[in-house]
DNA sequence: GCGCATAGCGTGAGCGCTAACATACCCGCT
DNA sequence: AGCGGGTATGTTAGCGCTCACGCTATGCGC
């Protein structure tokens, strides 16, 4: 930087200045510093300055999966932001799920320097853990249900699983049921909730929910054993990975769909539409959801706002041809 | 630090020594600092660590969209390995497919002060930009063609082509239809050209190959052109994604698959074997892809070593249900 | 003419750490 | 006893940057 400050015949504070956008330059000088840092190939060292100034510009996030769709999604929607931001995204991979593993990821990340850490773990564990949290540094959650110690964004998991289910009854089905993601999932648990709490204010006496592990293997077993059930005419399936296995699973038993059986997933993955049949689900909107978290991140460090609520994003029921009219009933 | 050196009675570089497992020091002294270190909660400040060292412990993946199967996979396979080694990942997204993107991608890294870079960009262009890249740097891309700047690691995308070409032949069709992936991408025309060869070596006159966009969409649309020339019997797709897309088109033009038609695909995307029917396709190993290209990238880091070459990982077919014998000729 | 603000720049200290050297001590050898 | 050579520790000087100042020149009002 002094080379620079040397070339350009002022001193590195100004060349600093410069840097940092101050107003106090005067046009000439700053173009002969713009020079200079050109001649010499001038890169600021962002480690020194986070030492002086002990913020990094990198934010963290923790996250468990991101081979999945939803996570991949938000991460991507999160470093977009961030980008524009002028802020580095860094991320730390939880190694189980549990407690440990999270607080682990995120004493890694203080560690490095980051100013805020956005966690992307839909796990009770996980939002049990934001609770005993660092109140010294910014943090933000993906879904973990609301609660006073951490601001979260999310997408209604309830009002997802209450328009699916809704959207089953309103067809006629006599009852919906259920195919769950793995326990200790928050977002499994909303979505049994909810089509739990639809079918009972509907009067109807819910059956009990199968449970899955979120992958296509597991709808396809699960729904095998829901094919063999003549009574079943809807299905509720608690991602659109396991929903495309009871898809197959249905078929293999010749049970047609949405003639003989309504399938409806959740999320609306890009190949959803091309299934066979094409699958109704629920749209969540990931990327709109990082973005949030992104800004509501944002907010915190640069206002400093630390009473930041977070917020809800409503999913859309997209309807395709996987679901249907209920069969009349073989009375 | 120095705090914690008080505490226990020694100097700030003991501490420094005792963080960094210096064998020097007295087990009896290491024990107390480690005591003091806890007692005040002490956490080293890695940007500082960075300044003195002039290394940061951090790794830059340069990708485009990690919304995508394949570089999220690699994303995620690196991370773990860099979690592992000790090193941290820090992503910066390309904001367009160009050559300026990836150099200012690139560079945003590098004023991070990453210790390295690891490029996901499977583009021509980012492999012909890698030509120019800095040299004070180690660079690692996935993918990209051998060349001799820059070391790259890679599934043999020409073999899983012949491998797919190959198998559509000795099911006895006759012919083998090719939808490709869109232009500018290095996998698209590798795997054009495998499917191209293994037809020319047939003595097969390969008919013109059809360029989707990965998408399922274009899949879709690409595969119902196909579906109503009934001269077409065997179909090598792309990506998994586009062979979803077909799956679907071939359905409803009423073309049995595989009776009248088979289908192969590439990537062994997690839901390709619950499809229907169950695709047969080229798996690659993207997670080992990604902890080779960490392998790689820290020897070069540690071991100085500038002239380590790429490594390339062998495809392997999967073969399921989408792909059967040829249909006998109507003659 | 003076005081006073402000623009434009420079100086010095220090962020928390490590590298290199300096020092104190203990051991065994001649 | 004296000396070399290791081991355990302390001291000092930066790494490249920003922050809090301080200084000078200029402009303006009275």
């Amino acid at each position: 930087m002094s080379d620079v400050g040397r070339l350009a015949g002022v001193s590195h504070q100004t060349v600093s200045r410069v840097i940092n956008g101050n107003q106090h330059v005067r046009p000439e000088t700053r173009r002969r510093v713009l020079a200079a840092m050109n001649e010499l190939g001038y890169r600021p060292n962002l480690a020194a300055r986070a030492l002086a100034t002990g913020r990094s510009n990198m934010l963290g996030v923790v996250s468990f999966d991101t081979t999945l769709y939803g996570p991949a999604s938000m991460l991507f929607g999160i470093e977009r932001a961030a980008h524009e931001a002028g802020y580095f995204i860094i991320v730390a991979s939880m190694t189980a799920l549990d407690r440990p593993s999270l607080a682990s990821a995120v004493e890694r990340l203080r560690v490095q320097g980051v100013d805020g850490i956005l966690v992307i773990a839909p796990l009770d564990v996980a939002a049990e853990a934001l609770r005993y949290a660092p109140d010294d540094i910014p943090l933000v959650a993906m879904t973990g249900g609301p609660h006073e110690e951490v601001p979260v964004v999310e997408v209604d998991q309830i009002s997802g699983a209450v328009q699916a289910t809704g959207h089953l009854l309103d067809l006629g089905h006599a009852n919906v049921w259920h195919i769950a993601g793995p326990p200790g999932f928050i977002e499994a648990t909303r979505r049994r909730q909810g089509w739990r709490q639809t079918l009972e204010s509907a009067g109807i006496e819910p059956p009990a929910p199968l449970t899955g592990d979120w992958s296509s293997r597991s709808g396809y077993e699960l729904g095998s054993s829901l094919a063999t059930d003549t009574g079943v005419t809807a299905v509720f399936v608690a991602n659109d990975q396991m929903a495309l296995g009871v898809l197959r699973a249905m078929h293999e038993h010749r049970r047609r769909i949405p003639a003989d059986v309504s399938v409806i997933g959740f999320d609306d993955i890009p190949e959803a539409a091309y299934l066979l049949p094409p699958l109704t689900t629920i749209r969540q909107d990931f990327l709109e959801l990082g973005n949030r978290a992104l800004r509501l991140m944002l907010q915190t460090i640069e206002a400093g706002d630390g009473q930041l609520r977070g917020s809800s994003v409503e999913p859309e029921l997209i309807v395709r041809a996987s679901t249907g009219a209920a069969p009349r009933r073989p009375s």
